[in-house]
Order: structure tokens, then C-alpha cells, then sequence
DNA sequence: TATTGTTATACTCTATAACTATA
DNA sequence: TATAGTTATAGAGTATAACAATA
């Protein structure tokens, strides 16, 4: 048996999440959010976040980058961004209830068609690919990268 | 129990496909090839190939995009690209000696880190992950997207 | 006329730096 | 002075169109 004859896990992974985001793409559509946006508003569904920086970085993306989202959302009425009385810098963000609607719409259907994916594959591999996929995707940033680059030698604490 | 408390395989699988990129960078670097370079590698080493145009899309890729891509990986002897006697707009494509030493050189660093990663899984889940990223991958291009639009209504053939 | 490879152009996405308003 | 948010600028990556050589 040869069980290492496989592809890199990067050459597989990368058109495989290209095809995932062509399948989201028409499902956003339908309810006029952008990809930023719907994934705004699956973080903000989880807990209110307190400043649009700390937001940025819990989806992993740039505090610059998610002001064009932000106001699309808010224009749209999915988000509601209040000045916080108490530091007047830090915007109060939160998802609506027309929003919350839109999230679950989306992601119903988004889920709807990945489960047809899903269903293609034997159960024990459905089973143990979404186990996996959850686990690495739990790691804080950062953590794969080290694992990945091995073992150090040397004290690990102190550095200097 | 609620088995679909999960997030978006496209949210969870794009931070990961960027962390794994990032894993493969530092090795890329030492053997001075870029990513699509790799990609390139990897495929002239399966098979050697008579067009451009049919390795472009073999690695999911544009042809305009890959030809600095192929001056540079034949500038470094990696691959050669000579026109084809037969017709001579064709430029036949493979890899050379070296650039299979520094293909398997890159291929086996890397997949010593995926190893250490997949080894922090249950080998059950690893296993599983694996086969259906293999069978996932190996779709047919725009089969995934079909897949996961659904059956469709209406005779299937002979479309007008 | 059609095809292979190439070059040129534009467009999207992202990253960095500079600016404002509050603290 | 430091921080949250914003705007402006530039860079990388990608896609589209036009072009030269060959068939």
C-alpha cells in the first residue's frame, strides 16, 4: 500500500474553497449581501462585538477593509453602528432583526447545498472530514503555522 | 443532539487554505520557486505537456497568466520549453532533472509539516478528512457546483 | 479564418500610510 | 500621546482584449 501517493493538502484545498464560494456567490445574491457582509453578520449573530476593529479580526480580515461592508449593512438596515456613549472613538455594533432573518435565510440555504456535497461521501468520511475541518479551523491564528513548522530546539520561554 | 451546529465550510476552510499557503511559503522560498511555479512543477512531473494552454488549465490556471511564471522556472532550468517540431506555435513542456530534484525536494518539506499538523487529529477523522478531500478534489470542474445546486426539473438532455 | 503564445490594459482585492476625532 | 475610525494611495493578483506568428 502506498498511502502517501496524495497531493499537497494546499493544492487540493485551494479550488476546492474557489468551487464553495461559486456555490455561496448566487445564495448571497438573492438577499443582496456581499461575502464581507454575510460574514459580518454570522459574527455579529454570535455576540455584539464593541469596536469595528475587533470585529475585523474576528473574521479575519482588516479594519480598513470592512468600512465599505459596514456601511452597506447599515444602509441596508442588517446592522445597527451606535457611537459608544461611554468612549465616543468605539462604535457599538450589532446585528437587527432584519438582519438575523437574512443571516439565517442565507445560511439555510448555503447549508442546504453543502449537505447535498456532503451526501456524495461515504458517512465515516463525511463524519471524520467535518471532525477534522472543525478542529484545524478552531486553532487561535497563528497555532497551525507552528505546529506545522515542528518542534524547536532551545528554552521555549524567555526569549530575551 | 444538534449535529449541524457548524459554521460555512467556506468559512471554515478559507483561514486554513491561507494558514497552509503560509506554511508552504518559507519552503518555497529556499528553492526559490513561487506558488504557481510549484504548481507548474507539480504537474510537468505527472506528465509532460504539449501546450500552454492545456497546462494553464490543468493547474486551474489563465495561460496569460502563467507565462512570467514559465520564463522564470526555464531561466532557472527547471522545466524545458521548446517549440514543437509539428506545429510550431506549440511549445512542448517538461521538467528537467533539476527541476525534479527541487520539485520532490519542496514536496517532501511540505508534506513533513502537513504531517505534524494531521498528527494532532484522531487518526479516524485524519483518515476521513483525507479521503473525502481526495474525492472532493477530484471532481470534474463545475461538478461540485452542480452537485450542490440540487437535481433540476425538466429533461436532463438535449437541451434545444 | 482559426489557433498558440504573447503583450497591454483594466479591474478587483488587499495592504500601508496618512488623516480626524476623541480620549 | 495614544486609540478608533476613516480616507487615500499603492501594490499584488487576476481577467479581458488586442496582437504577432503559424497553421
Amino acid at each position: 500500500m502506498e498511502p502517501d501517493e496524495r497531493r499537497d493538502l494546499a493544492a487540493m484545498l485551494y479550488p476546492l474553497v474557489r468551487a464553495l464560494i461559486e456555490v455561496e456567490m448566487p445564495v448571497l445574491a438573492t438577499q443582496d449581501v456581499s461575502m464581507w457582509g454575510y460574514s459580518v453578520l454570522a459574527a455579529l449573530d454570535r455576540t455584539p462585538i464593541r469596536t469595528q476593529a475587533a470585529l475585523a479580526e474576528a473574521i479575519g480580515a482588516d479594519k480598513t477593509r470592512i468600512i465599505g461592508t459596514l456601511d452597506a449593512l447599515q444602509e441596508a438596515g442588517l446592522i445597527s453602528r451606535t457611537p459608544d456613549p461611554d468612549d465616543r472613538r468605539a462604535r457599538l455594533l450589532a446585528i437587527t432583526d432584519e438582519g438575523r432573518r437574512v443571516r439565517r435565510s442565507v445560511t439555510a440555504d448555503i447549508r442546504a447545498r453543502e449537505e447535498r456535497l456532503l451526501a456524495t461521501l461515504p458517512a465515516a468520511d463525511r463524519r471524520g472530514f467535518l471532525r477534522a475541518l472543525t478542529a484545524l479551523s478552531a486553532l487561535p491564528p497563528g497555532e497551525l503555522e507552528e505546529i506545522a513548522a515542528g518542534p524547536v530546539s532551545g528554552s521555549p520561554r524567555s526569549p530575551a
